[in-house]
DNA sequence: CTACCTGCAAACGGTTTGCATTGCC
DNA sequence: GGCAATGCAAACCGTTTGCAGGTAG
């Protein structure tokens, strides 16, 4: 659980005004807190992004703030049924993920071919007028993990 | 949140065959757990599990029952991201759920491609052997919401 | 008779909230 | 200077656990 070294240079400009644009005051919190985000290839605990970011926001406002960039849109909140919520910087793509239920390793995937499947899922009950969002991961067994 | 009356006929001897051949024993309490969950479409809360049920399993025996449910295969849990976990009876078939995130209605829908897509994801990664399980549910607007 | 199942109550852990203070803009 | 953001501590709430007594097979 070691404090990262205070990222700098021109990624700091740009996570700037990324929280600016959001509606955000551009505090030393937050901005590492997006930094951990961003810099990640897979969703984080809110437990260890707490942990990375060490001092600078404690665990209640790390809760406050992802729970402000998943509304704002800078993030997204997955599930992993892990029993903890984690969270990853939106990209613009819309990815997934596979889950080893043993290890824990996470990956991303793409085609999960949302917009037909919802279409599909419309047209069947009738009862709802759109669709705004979706989950879907997939939970298996790693290669080191299934031998 | 009224005590239902005790189902009986037919079903009760049915459902007492679910609970032995899956290695239980037949109790009121899980008689009861069992019945509410099968007789209804959508899936259901523990807490909605458990007013039903009233005084013939408590709370912490309706977590136990339905966790043990889910091992053997007999009831499936549910994510519908309400911040507490939902149980379904397990119908054999693949089908997943359209959730209003204003009212809270649920309905079925089939045909989400999970094989072809559990595929794609295999290929995309090579690092993960096998997919066991996947979650995907809908999240939208129903009719009335949507007005 | 002996596991399995149950009720009750206490513990647990992730998350939220209240409130006084700080520090961006 | 005003309002968003923060730290700290306490509350919250869904869920799990321990244990002594009950009951199905």
């Amino acid at each position: 659980m070691s404090v990262k070294p205070q990222y700098q240079g021109a990624d700091r400009k740009q996570l700037q005004s990324v929280l600016r644009d959001a509606g955000f005051r551009s505090t030393e919190g937050r901005l590492a807190l997006l930094a951990e985000l961003k810099q990640s290839n897979k969703p984080l605990s809110v437990e260890i992004l707490a942990s990375h970011i060490g001092s600078r926001l404690d665990e209640a406002n790390v809760y406050r703030a992802l729970e402000s960039f998943a509304q704002a849109g800078i993030a997204r909140r997955v599930d992993l049924q892990h029993g903890h919520v984690h969270y990853e910087f939106a990209h613009g793509d819309d990815h997934h993920h596979i889950v080893c239920t043993s290890c824990d390793k996470v990956e991303d995937f793409a085609g999960c071919e949302y917009d037909r499947l919802a279409e599909t899922a419309l047209k069947q009950t009738r009862n709802f007028a759109k669709v705004t969002n979706h989950s879907f991961e997939l939970f298996g067994l790693c290669n080191s993990c299934a031998t």
